[in-house]
DNA sequence: ACAAAAGTGTTGCCGATACACCCATGA
DNA sequence: TCATGGGTGTATCGGCAACACTTTTGT
């Protein structure tokens, strides 16, 4: 009785008023400790970890539907987020037994639910400052967690897939998204900087000639302030010169990684 | 009577066994007599012109409706097909009075029909050799048309936003798609393709630099024929190595436009 | 023979890479 | 004082753009 309670609390929450077949799914990039990570969670009684994804409301668009996504997860708005692909396989969904899991909780569901629909999902990434990011629990969530992009565990569905493909429009996309501005915190090292590029990229960069480049863009301002306490040679701190950057992403930032 | 029947047929034949709330929409390109074009149809009753799309049969993954829709439009198989970018707006589709449409026609469907739906579109976007398109009329298609991407009419819905999206696309993918080898006939002449990809860019390039730039990546064979009748020194004629090509199209054509 | 189009070669510039030296800091 | 990391400068190389001359063809 409770588990039915709870059952008709999860449709009515979560599912009573949304569209079938079409969802979004948000691969979430953070930055620390010189790993990038996503934020992945799980699903209370699944066992795979998933992306955060949620289902259109009839009124809302999918841009709006992937920023409250972001938002119920991070609590942050005015993301950096940015549509990629949409994933339509026929049997993208297959490798889950939703009524296996939800029967062993007791929990039945009308076939027909929109839980079980065959669905389109359309994937977004967003670059989020690791450190402003505090995902709240809802009644769906039991667990949620950053992982290294290079340790992502088995996900549901398609989500490692899903992942790869973020990553890699990421990669393509490093001379046009504002990486830096919306990974790092306000202020930051040049080595930090080039630290995120090269975790990015996967490869090393040479540290001269990616400072000369960089700041040949003419989007960062360097402030007076080192940063102190590292064991040698104390760093200048940088941060974005907001305006330049975004004019500058306008034209792309030219050149090839 | 008449147009009742012609509205049932019409509910099985096209929307009685899709999804609702999803479709894809192609933006076809061709290249014919130096100009770029988009072929278009218009629908029956429908008074602006529209991108030929359609709904996903239930057991249909998005990339195989995009086929279809192409194939039923153009009768052309293995095509050249990307898709670009889901499109969601929450009145996307707000421009257009279907109930007084069909009201007009005396066709009464149900406010809660399929094609009322609010609904996600994926857009594709192929590129076919204009010659070997022959599109067939179905019973919903009044007529047919290629127009240059310039002249592009007023279109249904968003249409026209989501091919000029497409065109953007396109642009940027230029050293990555195979644009010579499926906009073009088996054998062309050099200047043939610079003006293909003169059009595409909407700019001018130089002659012997496009000529080096393009034979440098090793994707073309120069035959011993020549193109003859032309007014003047009669060109060499190049068809394309299709080994060398799609192996360099493996690692991105580098370069920049 | 002449006009118009097509084939080919050379130069110079700019940006990216490779590489070396000096300086600051904490242990 | 030494090891380590951070700041800065220079030489070279390659790709691309700018540009000119010759050849072919139909009229």
């Amino acid at each position: 009785m409770e588990q039915k309670i709870q059952a008709k609390n999860l449709d009515e929450q979560r599912f009573g008023r949304v569209l079938p077949h079409v969802s979004v799914d948000c691969v979430i990039f953070g930055f620390h400790e010189n790993q990038l990570r996503v934020l992945l969670l799980r699903l209370r009684s699944i066992q795979e970890w998933s992306l955060p994804g949620g289902r259109l409301f009839p009124d809302e668009s999918l841009d709006d539907a992937a920023h409250r996504v972001l938002k119920e997860r991070t609590g942050l708005q005015n993301i950096f987020l940015k549509q990629f692909y949409a994933f339509g396989d026929r049997h993208r969904m297959d490798n889950t037994d939703f009524h296996g899991i939800l029967a062993k909780q007791g929990i039945q569901l009308d076939p027909s639910h929109v839980l079980f629909d065959r669905t389109i999902s359309v994937g977004y990434y967003a670059l989020v400052e690791f450190s402003q990011v505090t995902p709240g629990l809802d009644i769906l969530t039991e667990e949620w967690r950053w992982w290294d992009v290079r340790e992502a565990p088995v996900m549901l569905f398609d989500h490692n897939e899903i992942m790869s493909a973020a990553l890699k429009t990421l990669r393509r996309q490093l001379r046009y998204d504002p990486v830096g501005l919306n990974l790092l915190p306000e202020k930051f090292t040049m080595p930090e900087l080039q630290k995120l590029y090269e975790t990015i990229l996967g490869k090393t960069l040479d540290r001269r000639n990616f400072q000369k480049r960089l700041l040949g863009y003419g989007i960062l301002k360097r402030l007076e302030e080192r940063r102190l306490g590292g064991a040698h040679k104390s760093p200048y701190l940088y941060c974005f010169d907001r305006e330049q950057y975004f004019k500058a992403l306008e034209s792309g930032l030219e050149h090839e990684w």
